[in-house]
DNA sequence: AGATATGTGTTGTATAAGCAACGAATCAAC
DNA sequence: GTTGATTCGTTGCTTATACAACACATATCT
């Protein structure tokens, strides 16, 4: 934790690691993904995955991370605000992703990616609502986070029943409504 | 030198500090560009760069031989022979290469980067002719990598004084006969 | 059941890469 | 010519990665 961060042969094997989970999760599906999988599409060791990531799902759980925050136009995310732009570029984002992730049906993983997509969504949104109100109360903007994870993660799923019929953009539209609508009358 | 030719992350920063420079040359000319802009390029320590070259000449050379050799499909090159279609493939690759090297005048250092390239020339032609003639006595092949070398750069050199005006494939058709011929000739 | 194989985490050790600092060389500006 | 700013090539030390080996788990096959 020292500097590690910026220490370029850690940003480098990440990157690599991440990449290629996300470029083999788009030709078979989570469950079949192996951490020698990662580990051989990246060309590093095993044992350097296990530096980086406790398992394949703090891979996932980072993954999905870095991907929601560079769909919020990376590191100024923090000039970002929860209105309708940033819901549906995040909504857009998760759907996209769980396409990538799920090409087909998988009970009981399903459970732990989407409670760790939600966990990375909460997380985000009150990034966004501390930036946004700062004065307000740490309880307060927890709930409206949580609040507000768990209803976007439920659009998506309920996009998703009925994928292919509608656009994601079209039916985020759709969406937003319910959502602002909670949001603003807990901001008035 | 004991398993640093397959270790991964020599293999790595290899490739990331090759790739920089390619890179880099085809925006400035080769006299302009500092072991700093290479390190910076391929992000990577200044200090790593002297790990695995002595300057930037060796760095050159090392590329030139690379590129030359992947020109060559790689590493079943051992299967090729010095015919018209090696030679064509090796004018081909040094012609593109010198032109994204000196894209503009730069007398003094033409001169080392002509001796480099014509050195590796020469190296991958005594290889080839090694594979292609194993009984051969050793001096008669060093010879023939010698002619072949200079008549290939001098070949190279005559198509970049009237360069644009005829394609390199063109150029090489016309001069491979008198390449050839003093091969036959040797052969026969 | 037992054998074979493959994946998971972990550990110890060798080595590559990062970093900061140094003196020397090159170049620019004044 | 003197100053200041880069770049060069090198060094000592720290840290990240590679590699091999390990015990354990989970399949798959006979």
């Amino acid at each position: 934790m020292t500097r590690s961060k910026t220490d370029p042969r850690v940003l480098r094997t990440r990157k690599l690691i991440m990449d290629s989970f996300i470029q083999l999760s788009e030709k078979k599906e989570f469950k079949d993904i192996t951490i020698k999988d990662i580990t051989t599409e990246a060309m590093i060791n095993r044992a350097t995955f296990y530096y980086h990531f406790e398992d394949i799902y703090d891979l996932l759980e980072k993954s999905l991370s870095e991907v929601l925050l560079i769909k919020l136009d990376g590191d100024d995310y923090q000039a970002k605000i929860v209105d309708e732009e940033t819901i549906t570029s995040l909504l857009l984002a998760i759907t996209t992703f769980q396409q990538s992730l799920s090409n087909r049906c998988h009970r009981g993983y399903e459970d732990t990616i989407a409670r760790i997509i939600r966990e990375q969504l909460e997380v985000i949104f009150y990034k966004l609502l501390s930036n946004q109100h700062p004065s307000q109360e740490k309880q307060g903007l927890e709930v409206m986070a949580a609040i507000l994870s768990w209803g976007i993660y439920g659009a998506s799923v309920e996009w998703s029943r009925n994928s292919e019929k509608i656009t994601p953009e079209a039916f985020i539209h759709s969406a937003i409504p319910y959502i602002i609508s909670g949001l603003n009358g807990k901001q008035a």
